[in-house]
DNA sequence: AATCTATCCAACCGCTTTTAA
DNA sequence: GTTAAAAGCGGTTGGATAGAT
């Protein structure tokens, strides 16, 4: 038999909520906080459990919820973040200020996968799509040789929320030099990580750079201005410095137009020219300019090619902050 | 007008991680 | 060090609604 819900076992009320559950719940939190939520159903006065409250507050009446449809930059925004992160809905909603874990997953489930589909990519991998034909005759051969275990593609630690008063703050658990360096001789080329093509992958990363989990001192940004939007765009810096054909506009600019701006409002402005023909284009373009170098499984179709590897060092970052 | 189908999104479920005792 | 509770997360479900037939 299933296992039951705590909502079940207690024989708490399921479902939509009503306005005065709303009301009740709203006025708790503004007068005392959350606190401990599975507490707040009762200080409440609600017959609901902690959780069902707790998501209730997050997903829909936080009062910094921006709701409303997705603006252009926003959606090109969680496009990119979702090919360097992955299902990481949770770290998305982070650098979208008003916005839910939830409502970007029903938003790319329901909207983004379609339109990637359509237009030939595979919105998992973010890679072109083995069909149609169409594509086939142009991606055919590299679809064919991505082995079905390819890992997928994963993402540097994003810590820390963009906080909502637009002041970006540094991943803590960015790694550090000195902390579980791997030795020398298991690093490639040297004790920085090179990063193949510049997407991060860190499960290859992993093992590519001593395979006991532990990711090599990379990369130290400054604590004072280096932030997550800034990681993600040192990234696709680094992916663009290798690569022909697949341009993303915003980066262009600089870390600085990300860095300097300070919020995502800012650095989704920095996204204006970034459309969707343009991350198409650039896309295939990349992959079809790998005709000749085959791509590894597991690579963004606008990340460099495989023998590029991406070399991310101190110092190079300290010309970023 | 009635019915069917597709879509959207709020909420639930179950699992993992973190925290506190 | 162990255990239980709480919190967090991602996947999934189901109801409401819009559009098509």
């Amino acid at each position: 038999m299933a296992k039951q819900s705590c909502c079940h076992k207690k024989k708490l009320r399921r479902g939509l909520w009503s306005p005065e559950e709303d009301e009740k719940l709203m006025n708790h939190i503004a007068k005392y906080g959350h606190g401990c939520w599975s507490s707040v159903p009762k200080l409440a006065g609600l017959e609901r459990c902690g959780k069902s409250c707790r998501l209730r507050w997050i997903n829909y009446l936080r009062p910094d919820l921006k709701r409303g449809t997705f603006s252009q930059e926003e959606e090109d925004l969680i496009i990119h973040l979702h090919s360097l992160l992955g299902n990481k809905w949770s770290q998305i909603a982070a650098q979208l200020p008003g916005r839910t874990d939830n409502e970007v997953k029903n938003f790319w489930n329901s909207y983004i996968k379609k339109r990637l589909r359509e237009r030939g990519i595979d919105p998992a991998t973010h890679q072109p799509l083995a069909e149609p034909a169409a594509c086939r005759a142009v991606f055919g051969d590299v679809v064919d040789l991505i082995p079905a275990t390819a890992a997928p593609l994963q993402a540097p630690p994003l810590a820390d929320p963009m906080p909502l008063d637009g002041v970006t703050k540094l991943p803590l658990d960015w790694p550090v030099a000195g902390a579980a360096a791997p030795a020398p001789s298991t690093l490639p080329r040297s004790s920085s990580c090179y990063l193949q093509g510049g997407c991060f992958d860190m499960d290859a990363l992993q093992q590519h750079c001593g395979g006991g989990g532990a990711v090599p001192a990379a990369v130290v940004p400054s604590a004072s201005s280096s932030s997550t939007l800034t990681s993600l765009a040192e990234a696709e810096h680094c992916n663009n410095a290798n690569v022909a054909g697949a341009t993303l506009p915003w980066l262009e600019l600089g870390p600085n137009a990300v860095a300097d701006a300070g919020h995502v409002d800012s650095y989704a402005g920095a996204l204006d020219e970034l459309r969707w023909s343009e991350y198409f284009d650039g896309a295939f373009q990349a992959a079809a300019s790998q005709q000749g170098a085959l791509q590894p499984a597991g690579q963004c179709v606008y990340s460099g090619k495989d023998d590029v590897a991406v070399h991310f060092d101190v110092h190079g970052l300290s010309n970023w902050c």
